[in-house]
DNA sequence: CAATCGCATGAAAGCGCTTACATCACGGAA
DNA sequence: TTCCGTGATGTAAGCGCTTTCATGCGATTG
């Protein structure tokens, strides 16, 4: 049906070792041989076989990623940056995604390798031990990313600074009663962490939060969840775990007629699009989406490669926008 | 190193056929056999190799999906749904995007089908002629989405009569002074579908654009364009070719001081999260990308197996929230 | 000038699985 | 009792490639 290196071997009128070396290692072949063997290639119309090249050389140049969803634009721009950082032709992207169920993560992380995966992204720190030991027997690379920690390689941020240094912020206004929006904190060490690290800062100045909402990534949740947060009159500033959830916030507190940032503070942690297209415009935390892609990809290669790679730690910072301001009271004064 | 047929065969006390058949087609062995062997491979912790079975049965399980970038929420929500709707543990997506580029596209497509997809997911119908001619050679089923179109298999919708819609809507409220803020239309049809649907509906009516700017997708394109667009001082209504742009041309309008939508109206098209973010909300016909997703992979899966699928037209809607009204000169009359 | 080395190439052995075909045991029909 | 059909299982032949090792040649060295 299809040509195969015997076709070619015997049209270029060389050995398949020849043309093998030919597709994976140029330089070890003579220029003349390998113009005998390209033009054969070509008038074939051959392209290698994947099982077999797969089987024979036991990689397959294949690199999973599984993360949550690809709904989230989080995970969608990295996802995309770290396909970019894949070097053109040498590797394919297979992505699944697992809805945040751990589940479903484990069964993913499993198909993925069962595919074929040469090595794996994956999202957070926060999964059953015996995954990673899985790993490890099978000898499959993999980098963490969106977090950071010393138990895994990784290329991420750190969620609890970026965290603390809003809330510094916001207390450095004059809040005194804050209250949090946060995604789902189980089995996702994210959101979890940017929830403990604002309270761990609260505490550390004699403060704890007015209020904590814990619900599902989306709009309208979180919408819903900071409308029932300002039903307690006092609080003054909400703290989102993510841009969804406080562009929801901020959808919500218009509808309520409250006035952001006058009536409330509503702050943000992603600094995806969205957060730049509320009215007004987001303050949030900046993540190095991009750049954790690519390096990412850098440092799944080294692994890949039986190299020791070093992870990477990227810095969050505030972007302070529209949505943040000192609370009604101090204005007062 | 890995345990392999032979192994779990040797254990179980059976031979490599059967073991092979109680993992791909457990009912041809009796149940007492097929226990014996399923022990035997959770005890050598046994996995199938990937690349053996792929030489062996000529088929991966990997389908590959091309699109122009995952920074769209558009191809990012879609992708999500069609990997959702792919039957569990069966396959697995492979993920390439082109950045808009068609010689990219087509290494892309290319790359993926080396790397043994079964099939493929594409976006929309431009496309080199001689990219079709190479897929039907090597005999790789494909379905084309976010179009529609009689010359190959998709699963998507109709962009001119989606433009059309709103632009009706528009000219219906009295606006006369319209002008388009499109995404870059070459190798782009759905971009090109949107500009000269909406083009042709004014044609129709004795009208033309007074002005129309081609941009890339992007947030601060679509606010620069529409700046400039807007330097013509009699336009009432700008019709953009996608949310992005919208949200940009909005966001613009707040910065120039035009009050939306009673200075000017701004439509947007695909309904994206953004779209109900904005304030005013954006008024923009919605797409069913999930839909779409679910759609298209069932039908691949037909393609797949040999069956002949049949094509799936998704109806859009318009969803009129608060970015449009009449023309101020109609206010005044 | 002989011994040695380096390099391009060829021969052939797998890689681990699926599957066509052969085999075997059993039960019912003749 | 004999024969044949049926269904479960075994045998073994590849699938198309990579790679180790062997080969042979010309060049280098003492």
């Amino acid at each position: 049906m299809h040509a195969t290196v015997d076709d070619v071997a015997a049209l270029a009128g060389v050995s398949t070792a020849t043309v093998s070396r030919c597709l994976n290692d140029p330089d070890r072949v003579l220029p003349a041989t390998r113009k005998k063997v390209m033009e054969a290639i070509r008038t074939l119309n051959y392209s290698p076989n994947f099982g077999a090249r797969a089987l024979a050389s036991r990689r397959t140049g294949i690199i999973g990623a599984v993360v949550p969803t690809l709904e989230n634009a989080v995970f969608a721009h990295g996802i995309d940056a770290f396909e970019h950082a894949l070097p053109e032709g040498k590797f394919a992207l297979l992505v699944a995604s697992y809805g945040y169920d751990p589940q479903r993560e484990r069964e993913q992380i499993e198909a993925l390798v069962a595919r074929g995966a040469d090595g794996l992204l994956l999202v957070g720190f926060d999964r059953d031990p015996a995954i990673y030991e899985w790993l490890a027997i099978r000898k499959v690379p993999y980098v963490l990313a969106w977090a950071c920690g010393d138990a895994h390689p990784y290329a991420g941020f750190d969620n609890v600074a970026g965290i603390v240094a809003m809330v510094r912020l916001v207390l450095d206004l004059g809040h005194r009663n804050i209250s949090m929006l946060s995604g789902l904190t189980a089995g996702n060490d994210r959101a979890r962490n940017r929830l403990e690290g604002a309270r761990a800062l609260l505490a550390e100045k004699g403060l704890s939060f007015r209020g904590v909402a814990e619900v599902p990534y989306g709009l309208e949740n979180g919408a819903k969840a900071f409308a029932e947060l300002m039903a307690d009159r006092a609080v003054t500033a909400v703290v989102c775990g993510n841009d969804v959830l406080a562009a929801g916030a901020l959808r919500a507190a218009h509808r309520m007629g409250l006035r952001v940032p006058e009536d409330v503070t509503i702050t943000g942690f992603d600094d995806i699009d969205i957060a730049s297209i509320t009215f007004p415009e987001l303050t949030t935390v900046r993540v190095p989406h991009k750049r954790m892609g690519q390096e990412a990809a850098a440092l799944l290669q080294q692994l890949i490669d039986g190299k020791s790679g070093q992870s990477i730690l990227l810095p969050t910072k505030i972007v302070a926008r529209g949505t943040h301001a000192p609370p009604p009271s101090c204005r007062n004064a």
